[in-house]
DNA sequence: TACGAACCGAGAGCACTGCTCTCGTTTGCC
DNA sequence: GGCAAACGAGAGCAGTGCTCTCGGTTCGTA
């Protein structure tokens, strides 16, 4: 039995609808986005907004948080769906589905890895999620360590890095060996990288064949990372 | 003789104060310039700035060349102040530089590095300097080919992907194998991943030791591309 | 079932932004 | 010396995020 039905449901219609629109603001018009236009964009006014998000602020946190759940939501599901055994395979997989997603939504790829908005600070909320492309990425790393198709590098790591590793390896994967770890956190660094200088328009002009160049890339760091082929 | 000598002065000196007082802004305020408060710390009102730059963006586009020329001597001095002959401590020292002076203007880096403002496109001034950090970085795989302490890596390249590669060495460094430019910029890919993913604060939490976290990383780097130990 | 409280949208208003236009004044070249 | 270009100030326009007030609706509860 809907406790507060009626108002809660239309409330919460009216917060998803402002949040397509938003969506849809941010897609056309990049990523200054006018709550005034959204809100004449659904016959409302300004301070209307304000019933249900108490600031831009808080709008773009809830778009952010949507993009990094939408970004993970691909990434996994391309890691899933290829064969588990197949290292390589997923790891382009991984890769791929990343750089399509930021392809498709370039405004929100923008707002989750551009710059940072000054006064912005974003909420513990996001962490979690933003790191959900990277533990994929590194889970096959895992994988493949525990059913012997990949070797841990010997790279002897300086003390206070192997330290942090060993941290976040304890806490996400544990036993991960940390050099494995940092190949693995390379690549996703790379992957980084690839993304924003193609998105932001910096090699497109001297790399006509981005999907070839950026399936190399990444083969790249599978190497280095010592997927086999 | 000064053609048209103290007129122009003094406009070339309001000019560089606007910028100096604009890139102050832009180091306390973040991002978001604004053009009013530039000319209020400047005595002026706003539309007198108007006479030396018809645009916020045209002031944008100033500072951005600056900071991309300030970028490209801090990259270019690192490596020319290290042994000729050291190609892993020139890397070392090219990728330092480079984060060093992202770290010291935050800022003026998100400028030029950060997501691309939505009305905003870069000039074609801008597209020289940008390059000058990548080129030195190749630079070093270039004499380290040069004089025998570096190897080609025997990458067989998709075709397309070649000819691309071919086509920037052709015009920056003829001769160059594609396989080894296609690792130099997986390590420029990387480390422009490296310095946005600490400054916009990504991995701050997970890793205390940054200096040594990058040093290890941007060394995985040069063990890919293959710079002697 | 009636009432009070919570919720909601509209509107006015504040301080701010980039930018334009006009109006005197200053400056410097022919 | 005169004239045109350059200059700074000011008013003003359209837009922004955000606050506050005012009526009207809705809902939980007594």
């Amino acid at each position: 039995m809907p406790a507060s039905s009626i108002r809660a449901r239309v409330r919460a219609e009216m917060i998803d609808e402002i949040k397509a629109v938003a969506r849809r603001h941010l897609a056309t018009d990049g990523a200054n986005l006018s709550l005034r236009a959204v809100a004449r964009d659904m016959g409302m006014v300004s301070s209307a907004i304000y019933r249900y998000f108490p600031s831009r602020d808080e709008l773009l946190t809830a778009l952010i948080l949507e993009a990094y759940e939408a970004l993970g939501d691909a990434v996994e599901a391309a890691d899933a769906t290829t064969d588990r055994h197949d290292l390589r395979g997923r790891w382009h997989a991984a890769c791929r589905a990343a750089r399509d997603w930021a392809l498709a939504h370039p405004a929100e790829y923008a707002l989750l890895y551009g710059s940072p908005v000054p006064g912005y600070a974003a909420p513990d909320d996001t962490v979690l999620p933003a790191q959900r492309p990277p533990l994929t990425m590194v889970g096959i790393l895992r994988d493949g360590l525990a059913d012997g198709r990949l070797a841990a590098p010997a790279d002897d790591l300086p003390e206070p890095v192997r330290a942090d590793l060993a941290e976040i390896a304890a806490g996400f994967f544990p036993g991960l060996p940390e050099p494995l770890l940092a190949r693995g956190m390379a690549g996703w660094t790379q992957l980084f990288g690839l993304i924003s200088f193609e998105l932001f328009g910096r090699v497109n002009r001297m790399i006509p064949h981005r999907d070839a160049y950026f399936d190399h890339q990444t083969g790249l760091m599978a190497d280095l990372i010592g997927l086999p082929r």
